[in-house]
RNA sequence: GCCGGCGUGGUGAAAUUGGUAGACACGAUAGACUCAAAAUCUAUUGAGCGCAAGCUUGUAUCGGUUCAAGUCCGAUCGCCGGUACCA
């Protein structure tokens, strides 16, 4: 890294205005009832999980863009919320507990100072007076309060299913944190296992979610991808009578029109028919697909198993259309998770009952008119229905209509809609966590703890190790499990599980309204002061869990008449990722930094064996030892430079590689700026035309671009404007002062200075915006081009509002068009005011 | 496979409604200053041809619409992110 020549002390000014704000509090916020309702603003970052490693470069693009964005609120009078806290409670801590035995709150706590001090360093304007942490017990007690309301309206219960299961952190993980059938946070390989566990009810609020999805100001890809996740289908459950039994069989199918082609059906191993279903002979290799299919992996059951796997039950069910009799089969490409876990197979017209139906020869009947062979290949795309009695020759729609009004006329099936969406398993076996407020009593059963007794304490323990019975660790701990019941006063047993690091970032948003309330999780009047958040910035890898969550919650608490909003964040942007430079062998295969050597521009070598590389892009990892510490930045180029350079690096929502090279650059603009008020004299003069000019255009385009959070394009503006000053040896204070307010969101801490140095008592943060003449950025003169067919054969100086006639003639004029077009057919003439004329010419 | 996003100089990137492609910055080259270097300042910098004026070409590839396409439409290729048999 080059360390740049220091000229300007960003050291020491960083350092000055830091103290500066904090002592007077120059951003701490209250609930100004003069201020009108338009004119509050609540922007909110993601906050951060307080890891070990400290601050990673991504944190600050994020932070810088809502800081950026805040700082010109307030310059423009609005109220602004912009607090930061804390998302202290996850695994890490715990597994670094297991290690070594210091308590998590410990490491937390350390890791919560490490991470403020750096975020601090930046000169980030949040009121800290708000702070939040998720694992402080004032912070959870209203966790678990929250939790109790879901448990009293019937959103909480019990469930005993099979959960992924890690053998390494002996512990359940949810779907969530299972990443290519691997634990998410160890890699161990995940099994399943079956576990009581809290699930909360979602898909009760599945409908609102999707719904509300429309009012929202969010990224069309994010709307999407929860639309996905929730996954809303209509179709038909129809229910199939099996042979020789009273039990039935009820399946959940998209496409009821197809019945007359359903040749056999499948049950997830899972389902609760199973055992009835098995017959005989069958017996056996039931149980033994059974036994080999409970050992799977969901990584087995999905990735590896494109070779589809079964086993005949030994019963047969009759299909309610024809009352033909088809053969039920125990396969486990049927999820017992989705719909209800059993499906009538139509193996001419899906692809996974065609493969099944081929593996076990098993019949395949046409009932789409289809441009193949179905028994070559599944025909999936739409047809006209044959082979189908009394839907013969309808289209989809209407045979769909048809069959069920059919199937609900014969009392065999009803339309009906279902999710993909499920119910968000809720309780961890861990102890760095929220405790579930409940008590089981053998009398009274479930029973939620006292709300005035809340919070429900986590206890000290002497070992974090899970029990490895899939229990958490506060099911040793004898004196805190045995309590009364505090219904009847009997001896009862406390809930030993815990809450998921989404419980404490579900309602953050709210807290920060409102952080030392000990009588409410947030008062009424706050929360309809701030309420919704009006612009939300973070991370893409949110895009689905974190902000459904969210919004459940936020939803349930909306019908419960606690909050007055039904979505809590209005808009949502998401920043890109900040990613490194990697080196690439030929075969493909990543070197890590330290081993290459760059030979000439962009000629890259790895220094052991000389082999050319190529330089890609890739994420930032310890291992490729190309991770970027924002603490060594500072360092060296202080905290302004490292802000603008993550602004002026590309567009906030795009992914860009972090180029250290670039710094300088940035450096150099900064420290220009700097000499610029040293160096040259600054007058009372007014401001020449042409430099008034660019200064209104300036800011126009800034003012533009920070609402807008375009913030790469403001900074460029800004350095037209710099290039322009130095070309001049004085200018006057207007452009001065001008120029230092415009700076001042993204370059805080120099801005600061600059002011001061102009003689304002007065900090920046209490000036307002400046205000631009549109008539002023205007341009009297304009290059005009002349085009010949379309190409550019000359250009000229023109004064603005030429009439179209004059525009023309003039070109026609022009000795270099006349050579173009002389001896050639005019076909026609366009005239674009202002900016072109283009003669067609034959 | 499916869903979403994106392909512009040596590099990061600009380009309101289709209207001068490459603003701004990095890097590079040359020069000034200096004993020298750094820093700073000035100039040049998409590619090709040309002494020059200028010409040709150029926004992943191919095709289309249009007076005019980075921008709109169709196909193909590549990269990134998400997801996983969802009946």
């Amino acid at each position: 890294m080059i360390a740049p020549m220091s000229k300007y002390p960003f050291s020491e000014i960083e350092t000055k205005w830091q103290k500066y704000w904090e002592e007077n509090q120059s951003f701490a916020v209250t609930e100004d009832e003069s201020v009108p309702a338009e004119k509050r603003m609540y922007v909110l970052d993601m906050f951060p999980y307080p890891s070990g490693a400290g601050l990673h470069v991504g944190h600050p693009e994020g932070y810088t863009a809502t800081d950026i964005y805040c700082r010109y609120l307030r310059m423009n009078g609005y109220n602004v919320l912009h607090p930061m806290g804390f998302d202290s409670f996850g695994l890490p801590a715990e597994n670094y507990a297991i290690k070594t035995g210091t308590h998590p709150k410990v490491t937390t706590e350390n890791n919560i100072e490490n991470f403020r001090k750096q975020i601090k360093r930046l000169g980030f304007s949040y009121d800290w007076n708000r702070e939040v942490s998720t694992h402080s017990s004032e912070y959870y007690r209203w966790t678990q309060w929250i939790f109790l309301q879901l448990y009293k309206q019937g959103l909480a219960y019990e469930s005993r299913t099979p959960i992924n299961w890690c053998d390494n952190c002996k512990t359940g993980l949810a779907n969530e944190e299972v990443k290519d059938g691997k634990c998410e946070r160890c890699g161990t390989a995940v099994v399943r296992k079956s576990i009581r566990q809290w699930v909360l009810k979602i898909t009760e609020y599945a409908d609102k979610l999707l719904a509300d999805l429309d009012s929202v100001n969010w990224p069309e890809s994010v709307k999407l991808m929860q639309q996905n996740w929730i996954g809303r289908s209509e179709g038909a459950s129809v229910v199939f009578q099996i042979d020789g039994m009273d039990d039935q069989l009820e399946v959940y199918t998209t496409r009821p029109d197809t019945l007359f082609g359903a040749t056999y059906m499948v049950v997830a191993p899972e389902h609760p028919l199973v055992g009835k279903l098995t017959r005989g002979e069958q017996k056996s290799a039931v149980e033994a697909y059974l036994e080999a299919t409970a050992k799977k992996s969901d990584l087995e059951r999905t990735d590896l198993a494109k070779d589809k796997t079964g086993v005949f039950s030994g019963s047969y069910a009759i299909n309610p259309v024809n009352g033909k009799k088809i053969p039920i089969w125990v396969a486990d490409y049927v999820l017992i998770s989705y719909g209800t876990g059993a499906i009538m197979a139509v193996p001419a017209h899906d692809t996974r009952d065609w493969e099944f139906a081929k593996k076990f020869n098993l019949p395949i009947v046409e009932v789409l008119k289809s441009a193949v062979d179905v028994q070559e290949e599944a025909w999936t795309k739409d047809g006209i229905h044959v082979n189908s009695d009394f839907i013969n020759g309808l289209n989809k729609e209407d045979a769909i209509e048809k069959m069920i009004t059919w199937l609900e006329e014969r009392k065999v099936g009803t339309k009906s809609v279902n999710y993909k969406l499920r119910d968000w398993i809720f309780s961890r076996q861990r102890y760095w966590g929220e405790p579930i407020p409940l008590v089981h009593c053998p009398t009274c059963g479930t029973v939620p703890i006292p709300e005035d007794q809340l919070p429900l304490l986590l206890p000290e323990v002497s070992s974090y190790e899970p029990s490895g019975t899939g229990e958490s660790p506060l099911a040793k701990i004898d004196s805190w499990v045995h309590t009364t019941c505090p219904v009847c006063g009997g001896a009862a047993k406390r809930e030993t599980n815990t809450m998921p690091q989404w419980a404490g970032s579900c309602w953050y948003y709210l807290r920060y309204l409102d952080p030392n309330n000990e009588t409410e999780f947030v008062s009424k009047e706050k929360e309809q002061y701030w309420m919704p958040v009006d612009l939300y910035v973070g991370g893409a890898e949110h895009a689905v869990l974190h902000l459904l969550y969210a919004r459940f919650w936020h939803k349930v608490l909306f019908d419960l008449g606690l909050v007055s909003t039904n979505e809590p964040f209005k808009r949502l942007v998401n920043q890109g990722m900040i990613t490194s430079y990697a080196y690439q062998r030929p075969d493909k295969s990543l070197v890590p930094t330290d081993m290459v050597e760059e030979v000439e521009t962009d000629v890259f070598v790895e220094k052991e064996t000389g082999q050319k590389l190529e330089r890609v892009i890739a994420k930032m990892s310890k291992s490729l030892k190309n991770v970027i510490n924002p603490d060594e930045i500072i360092q060296e180029f202080g905290a302004d430079s490292m802000r603008l350079y993550e602004m002026f690096m590309g567009p906030l929502e795009v992914s860009k590689p972090w180029a250290t090279a670039g710094l300088n650059g940035i450096y150099r603009f900064l420290d220009r700026v700097w000499r610029l008020y040293e160096e040259r004299t600054i007058t009372d003069d007014e401001p020449s035309k042409d430099l008034n000019k660019t200064l209104h255009k300036t800011i126009k385009k800034v003012t533009h671009d920070t609402s807008t959070l375009n913030f790469n394009t403001a900074i460029s503006q800004m350095m037209v404007l710099v290039n322009e000053l130095y070309k001049v040896q004085e200018f006057p204070s207007v452009i001065a002062e001008t120029l230092v307010k415009l700076l001042g969101p993204y370059v805080p801490h120099i801005a600061e200075e600059l002011w001061e140095k102009l003689g304002h008592k007065d900090s920046l943060t209490k000036v307002s915006w400046p205000t631009f003449d549109e008539k002023l950025t205007i341009d009297d003169e304009i290059e005009m081009v002349f085009q010949v067919n379309g190409k550019v054969r000359d250009k000229q100086t023109v004064s603005k509002d030429m009439d179209k006639a004059s525009a023309l003639a003039m070109a026609k004029e022009s000795e270099k068009i006349q050579q173009w077009i002389e001896g050639k057919t005019i076909v026609k003439e366009i005239v674009v005011p202002d900016k072109l004329v283009n003669i067609v010419v034959r």
